[in-house]
DNA sequence: GCGATAATTCATGCGTTGTTGAACTTTTCG
DNA sequence: CGAAAAGTTCAACAACGCATGAATTATCGC
């Protein structure tokens, strides 16, 4: 207990600049990450994030101009380079390009707890450039870039292909938590899908329309 | 014109009941369903829907009881049965499963405009009910309701793999619109994806985990 | 040390949202 | 035809949203 009595909840913060070099900009932007990926932009509230970081709602204002400055830097921004992703890719075997693709997928989202991916696929309802990061992300970088250096046919049809079971997997693992899917380890769900993936990359392909 | 001299804009409505037998809580399902697609629930707003059905926003209230309430006749409850959906699917050659599926799935959501998968896939973000009702709808109708038909080992894996295709050709092709996958023609879709789904269906699985 | 500047909280403004009760008009039914 | 019921709009409220400006305290450059 401190010489200030006993108040009965969180004792109101002191005015002004606090002491030592707390990155409170840094703290927002965690917290919005997760806030953002269990509400959504909508229902995510300035209050809540700032409450999360645990400082004043004033300072979502103040660090990134608004609501929508703070999602743009805590969601919109990819948490790696796509082109290094790629690189990581390419380098191999053409055959088990599928399965690396599916490993490295599992492996980076994994790492983030899943939560990153899925604050930019529950963003995608309410927030318009957020469809347009998902599309970049997958079709225009990852398997663009890919299948311009394999030299597929039908390159952009196929990597809306692999997109397609790439966000499936994403939405299931992440977002809608599907049993048993959702809590499978990797390397089962890499033998799982990796053929699929590997067809639509190498795999004859008709494309009709 | 009327004698009513020339308002600026639409003239306010007459009140009390209005004549002939104008269905009400129908347009109000209907806008809700487009209303909850673009926006998902949270942005929708219960005026932004009455206005699209043409009627004052109390009757949200009058009707459904509450925006929560109106949300659970228009997007929750399924347009179709999926027991008839099984029927039809299942019936025909093992071997071509996959085939019967990918089309039935794209037919059905291509003649509800996508809109009624984009509002519960949309949904999912800020309603816990939705995440649920996506669940049941593929893993626990759909897909353990095929393959407990056609008795493979596994089921609730497969069930989730194929979920996960088929929720993310949903979400390409109604959500986010990747290109060329959104305006692809149906058969070019089949095509492409239906192999992969026979795979999960009927092909082999290892199942480490 | 001291002034300038940066970081922080608080109080408040202003718009929007879901919901409610009252007033009004048409239909239904005895 | 007349009274009750049902359908509909309007006005207003209370809660909550984001954003802003003033007040307060720490750090930094000299």
């Amino acid at each position: 207990m401190t010489s200030k009595a006993n108040q009965i909840a969180a004792e109101p913060k002191r005015r002004g600049r606090r002491p030592g070099g707390q990155d409170t900009r840094a703290a927002l932007i965690a917290a919005a990450r997760e806030v953002f990926a269990e509400s959504g932009y909508q229902s995510a509230t300035v209050r809540g994030i700032a409450r999360r970081a645990g400082v004043d709602a004033a300072m979502v204002n103040h660090w990134f101009g608004s609501k929508e400055g703070l999602f743009a830097e805590a969601v919109l921004e990819l948490p790696f380079a796509p082109q290094t992703l790629i690189d990581e890719i390419i380098e191999g075997d053409l055959e088990t390009l599928g399965e690396r693709i599916v490993r490295k997928f599992l492996t980076v989202w994994d790492a983030f707890g899943g939560g990153t991916f899925a604050a930019l696929v529950r963003s995608v309802t309410s927030h318009e450039q957020a469809a347009e990061v998902l599309q970049d992300f997958f079709v225009k970088y990852l398997f663009s870039g890919v299948l311009k250096t394999t030299g597929s046919d039908n390159p952009k049809f196929r990597a809306s292909l692999c997109a397609s079971q790439m966000v499936g997997l994403g939405m299931v693992r992440y977002v809608a938590r599907f049993e048993p899917l959702a809590s499978a380890d990797i390397e089962t769900v890499v033998d799982a899908i990796a053929p699929n993936m590997q067809r639509y990359l190498t795999g004859t392909i008709t494309r009709n329309g």
